[in-house]
DNA sequence: ACAGATTGAATGATATCACATATCTCAGTC
DNA sequence: GACTGAGATATGTGATATCATTCAATCTGT
């Protein structure tokens, strides 16, 4: 066992991260081993493979990725830092169980900067952007058809980025990157065991109708709203957990 | 030496760190050691103690703090993490010199985050904060009349963090901490050597007014117009040096 | 049978050590 | 005199060892 978490899901997590990290990489990257470990923290968390509340420890993950514990531990405190983890003091690390007020709190803070990005990335877009963003679109399409979440969820991030990455703002893109980190978790979780429908797609048709039109404040209400009804979504769905 | 950068200044920029960490705080706090140097590295930062350019290393700073390098090593890490210091590959860590264009970019999501939190502000302020905020502000004048940039800028940090933390959102406070940790070293070398003027009181007087009135949008646009005159300015001066 | 004390295992934090690499210094050479 | 390259030095990075703390299971006394 690479941790002492109840579910007892963390070993399976931890193989698929092992095999994720044993990649090398084999250029001349001058990536260090904490920046590998964070960035396969980071897909795993936005990818849903963490639960809230699950445990991580530093020698659980460090025996899985087949490093020292050191890296593990820098990558992890890092994560802490961004609010992607919550760090107890002298136990371990976990996932955040994020209360919905938190929820609403990052769905502002989301809608105002993703809208930001929205807006510029309108005024900025090239033409393969837009390319991109139909195929990320007909992936989720597919997704839905196959009820395929983990799909979805993956074509819809691919989806969201390409257009802040056309924003042109390194300083807004690691901003928005932080906080889908910390929602990541629980909004994959959400979406892991519904049934996916057409309607979710909507936003994303008007916002890839308005940055091709280059309508920048239009390509704001787009996402602005996809942010909004995903974030009652889950608010809806996390007060019938309880 | 604890450093090998041009200036010189470093050895004495690490004794006021050492002095500033070896008040322990003997309280039973569960703080590590690792945050306490990235606080003080901070707040270092944040007061102008390093200059753009300068370099860092983990064994002066560790020496200067009286700590073993891992602690720092982290701190410095997650400050390179944040965009706060610039990481060279097997050389040292940076304070950042920053291009007008980034400080264009960090002045507009500036706009967009410091403004909708003090929006925010308007409709939760206390009392107690609001005459916290009339105290920064004399000092401010106070510092204008001393020609006391230091103190002048302690103030005015004082003043936008008190709207800022009274907006009840951690995320927002959290992402605007981050984007002054950037900004911190640039603004406060420029302003360190200049005459401060009664006109820089414009903005956070209409501020303190709509706060006082409840008035959201006067204080986000009171703030927006802070940020824009300060950000203006220092392109101006930036633009000079060259 | 139960409540409190105790001990041991697990964990993160720190210190120390080892290593690869980038830069600098300064002979030696053309 | 300028240049090249080997060695020295400084640096960040990673691994390992040790420590303090926490928590839970066990033990003990009533």
């Amino acid at each position: 066992m690479t941790t002492s978490n109840p579910s007892g899901r963390s070993a399976a997590v931890a193989s698929a991260m092992s095999t994720a990290l044993s990649a090398p990489v084999l250029q001349v990257s001058r990536e260090t081993l904490r920046t590998r470990v964070y960035d396969s923290l980071c897909e795993a968390l936005m990818m849903g493979r963490f639960e809230p509340g699950q445990s991580l420890t530093v020698r659980g993950l460090a025996d899985a990725f087949g490093v020292s514990p050191t890296p593990v531990r820098e990558a992890l405190q890092r994560l802490a830092a961004a609010g992607a983890l919550a760090a107890e003091p002298n136990r371990f690390y976990r996932v955040p169980v994020i209360t919905t007020e938190t929820i609403q709190d990052l769905r502002r803070v989301r809608a105002a900067l993703e809208g930001m990005a929205a807006e510029e990335a309108a005024k900025r877009i090239q033409r393969g952007d837009l390319q991109k963003l139909e195929r990320a679109n007909a992936k989720m399409l597919k997704a839905i058809d196959r009820q395929d979440a983990k799909a979805y969820l993956a074509a819809n991030e691919s989806f969201h980025f390409t257009i802040y990455r056309a924003a042109g703002s390194e300083t807004l893109l690691q901003i928005i990157h932080g906080l889908w980190l910390r929602i990541g978790p629980t909004l994959n979780l959400l979406f892991r065991d519904i049934t996916l429908v057409r309607g979710l797609d909507d936003a994303h048709q008007a916002a890839l109708r308005a940055l091709g039109e280059r309508d920048g404040s239009k390509a704001r209400e787009a996402i602005v709203a996809d942010i909004m009804e995903a974030g009652a979504y889950l608010a809806k769905t996390a007060e019938q957990d309880r």
